[in-house]
DNA sequence: AAATTTCTTGACAACGTTGTCATTTACTGT
DNA sequence: ACAGTAAATGACAACGTTGTCAAGAAATTT
C-alpha cells in the first residue's frame, strides 16, 4: 500500500479526496507515490461506506436488434460523462423472467438508478420493490403513470411531417404506415389529421397503406408493393409520408421501378432520421427524427436533479421530434 | 437484516450461497424471511471480501456512431448472460485522454477484465499498468501483437465476394472500395485479387473505383457518382463488389438511374450485413457478413475460459465472414 | 451409558474506504 | 520562553461479505 509513504491511510485518503488541510510537502510526496504504484481508488469500497454508488444501471427489452436504442445509450453516456458516472448494461432480450433477474443484477451492485429504455414507444410496466423513484422511463411509460418517463412526440412528429408536405402545395398525400399496434402509429397518425384540418385539406383514407405486415416482432415490408400499387393508380399522391426511414428507402425502390424519380416527380418525408439509410440514400432523405440521444440525455439528467425533484414534478415528459431537411422533397408548382 | 430470523449471519450466508450443510428448517424459514425482506446480496461487499468482480468493462472508441460495434456488444452480453455476469460499458469517443479516463474508472471498479471494441479493423495501442492479461481487443489488433485479438478476416471476405461472382460466371467485376487507410481495404483488396488469380482471370484496376473521399472520420460517399460513371462506360462490368453495404446501396440508385436493373442487368454483392440496408434493399442485398456478435461473443468466452490459457495460445483470432445469399446476384448466362 | 463421530451453527477477522474524534505538531502573540 | 490557538495527522469503527476455526448439538458406535 501507499502507506509505505509513511503517512497514515487516512492521510492518504484525505490526498485522494482532495480534503480540507493536508501539508503541502507530504501531499506532494504522497502524490508522487500514489502515481507511482498506479493507484485507484476502489469503487466497492467507497460503496460499502458511503452508500452512495456512481453507476447507473441501463436496461433495455433487447439492445439494438434494431438501432434505435442505441443512441439512447449513448445520449445517457454523455451526460454521465460529466458526472463521472458509469453505466451498467443489459438487456431483457424482451424476456420478463430476465428482466426479473435483471433488476436483482441492478440491485446487487446497488445502483444509484435505473434507466429503462425501450426499443419503441409503448406502455411498460416495470419495477422492482428495491427501487423506488429511482427508475426512469426512455421512449416508453408506465400504464398507471406512476413513473416518471421521457418519450417522444409522436402526436408533434406526425404533424411535422404532414405540415412539412402541405405547407409546399402538396395535397394528395400517401401515407405509408408503421403496424397499427405501435403508439407511434396511433399518435403520429392523430397528428397528420390535425394538419390536415389546419390546412383545411381533406384527408383520404384510400391513400393510407400499411407498409407492414405482421405480428410485432416479426414484421416484413410490403412498402414496395404496396407503394408501387399507389403510384400505379390514376391520379398518384405527389408526396410519401413513410413511417420509418426504411420504408421510405423502398418507396424511392418502387419510385425507380416506375420511372418516378425523387423529388422531381414524388416527395419522400421519413421518419427516424436512421443516418445509416437517411444519409445514404439518394438524394438523401428529408426525416423527422426520433430523438433518443436527446431521451437518453435528459434520464440521466433528471436522475442526477437533486434528489429527482423534476423527475416528481413531470411525470411524462414530452421531447421533439426535429426534422432534418435534406434532398428528397420539393415544392408541388 | 434478514438476521432477525433469529440466526447468524453467517448461516444467512450459507443459505443464500448454498453451502455445504445447513439444517433443512432452518434453511426453510430463512429463505422465507430473505425473500419476504427482497435480499439480494451486496456486490460491492462480495468484491472487497473475495476479490472476484463478475463485471467486465467493454470501451469502445466510440459507441455506435455507426450501428458496427452495437452486435459486439450484443455479442459479449450473450455470453455473459450464461455466467452471470455484467458489462459496464463506456465510450472514448477516440478521445486518447478520456481512454486514459476510462481505463482508471474500469480499474476502480476492479472489473474482471476488459474489452477494447475498435469501430473498424485496425491496429491499435491500448493498455495500463494495473491490467495485464485481462484485456482482449475486439475487432482491432496490437501494434507489437503483445495482446490477444479478435478480428474478421477480411481478407477472405474479400476473396469471399470475389469468388462468389467469379463462380457465376461475372468476369468483369467493378470494385467500389472503402477508404485506403482501413486494414480492410488492403486486405480485402488482397482477397479478391487471389480468387482472381485462382481462377484465372485478369483483374482490371480500371474497374477498382474509390466508393468514398475524404479522410478518415469526415468521409464522404461519392459512390453514386463513380458507378455511374462505370456503368456508363462501353463495356461496363456485369457485377459490382462493394467495400460496405451503404455503397451498396447507392450502387442500386445508380443502376436505377441508368435504367439498369438489379440482379437481371447487374450483380451487386456488399460488405457488413447492415441488416438495416442489407434486408431493406430491393431486392434484398447478396453480402458477406462481418461477425461482430461472434467476435463480442469470443472475447467473452476468451476471458472467462480457465486462466486465460486460450487467450495466451492463440494471441490472434480471425472469424470469418460468411456469405449471406440474398437477391441481388444472378449467374451470367 | 460413555465415547466417538458427524451435523449444525456462530464468533471473528479482513477486504478498502471515510466520518468522527483524538492526538500530535506547528505556529501565534506576549 | 510559554501559554494558547491553529494546523496536520492518526486511531478506530463501520459498511456487508465469507473463509477459518471452534464450539455446541445430535446421531452413531461400542
Amino acid at each position: 500500500m501507499a502507506k509505505r509513504a509513511g503517512v497514515s491511510i487516512k492521510t492518504v485518503s484525505r490526498i485522494v479526496n482532495n480534503d480540507a488541510a493536508v501539508n503541502a510537502k507530504t501531499r506532494e510526496s504522497v502524490q508522487r507515490h500514489l502515481s507511482s504504484l498506479n493507484y485507484v481508488p476502489n469503487h466497492a469500497a467507497r460503496l460499502m461506506r458511503n452508500g452512495v454508488s456512481s453507476v447507473y444501471g441501463l436496461m433495455t427489452d433487447a439492445v439494438a436488434t434494431t438501432p434505435y436504442s442505441v443512441d439512447i445509450v449513448r445520449g445517457a453516456q454523455s451526460a454521465l460523462v460529466e458526472a463521472n458516472q458509469t453505466l451498467l448494461i443489459a438487456s431483457s432480450d424482451g424476456n420478463a423472467e430476465r428482466e426479473a433477474e435483471l433488476w436483482s443484477t441492478f440491485n446487487a451492485h446497488r445502483v444509484a438508478g435505473v434507466i429503462y429504455a425501450s426499443m419503441f414507444h409503448r406502455a411498460h410496466e416495470v419495477g422492482h420493490p428495491n427501487f423506488k423513484n429511482s427508475i426512469i422511463l426512455a421512449n416508453c411509460f408506465a400504464p398507471k403513470n406512476d413513473r416518471p418517463c421521457i418519450i417522444p412526440d409522436d402526436e408533434m412528429g406526425g404533424y411535422t411531417q404532414a405540415k412539412y408536405l402541405l405547407q409546399r402545395g402538396h395535397r394528395r398525400i400517401g401515407i405509408v404506415t408503421l403496424i397499427p399496434e405501435l403508439s407511434a402509429t396511433r399518435l403520429r397518425g392523430q397528428g397528420m389529421r390535425r394538419a390536415f384540418a389546419e390546412a383545411g385539406v381533406g384527408f383520404d383514407d384510400a391513400l393510407e397503406l400499411r407498409g407492414v405486415n405482421g405480428a410485432l416482432g416479426s414484421e416484413i415490408l410490403v412498402t414496395y408493393d404496396v407503394t408501387r400499387e399507389m403510384l400505379s393508380r390514376p391520379n398518384r399522391p405527389t408526396a410519401i409520408i413513410c413511417g420509418t426511414d426504411q420504408l421510405a428507402m423502398q418507396v424511392y425502390f418502387a419510385a425507380a421501378n416506375l420511372g418516378l424519380s425523387i423529388p422531381e416527380h414524388l416527395s419522400v418525408i421519413g421518419f427516424d432520421d436512421l443516418k445509416l439509410i437517411s444519409e445514404t440514400l439518394y438524394p438523401q432523405l428529408t426525416t423527422v427524427a426520433l430523438p433518443y440521444f436527446e431521451i437518453g440525455r435528459r434520464a440521466v439528467e433528471i436522475m442526477n436533479s437533486p434528489d429527482n425533484e423534476a423527475a416528481l414534478s413531470s411525470q411524462r415528459q414530452l421531447v421533439l421530434c426535429p426534422l432534418l431537411e435534406r434532398h428528397s422533397c420539393k415544392p408541388l408548382e
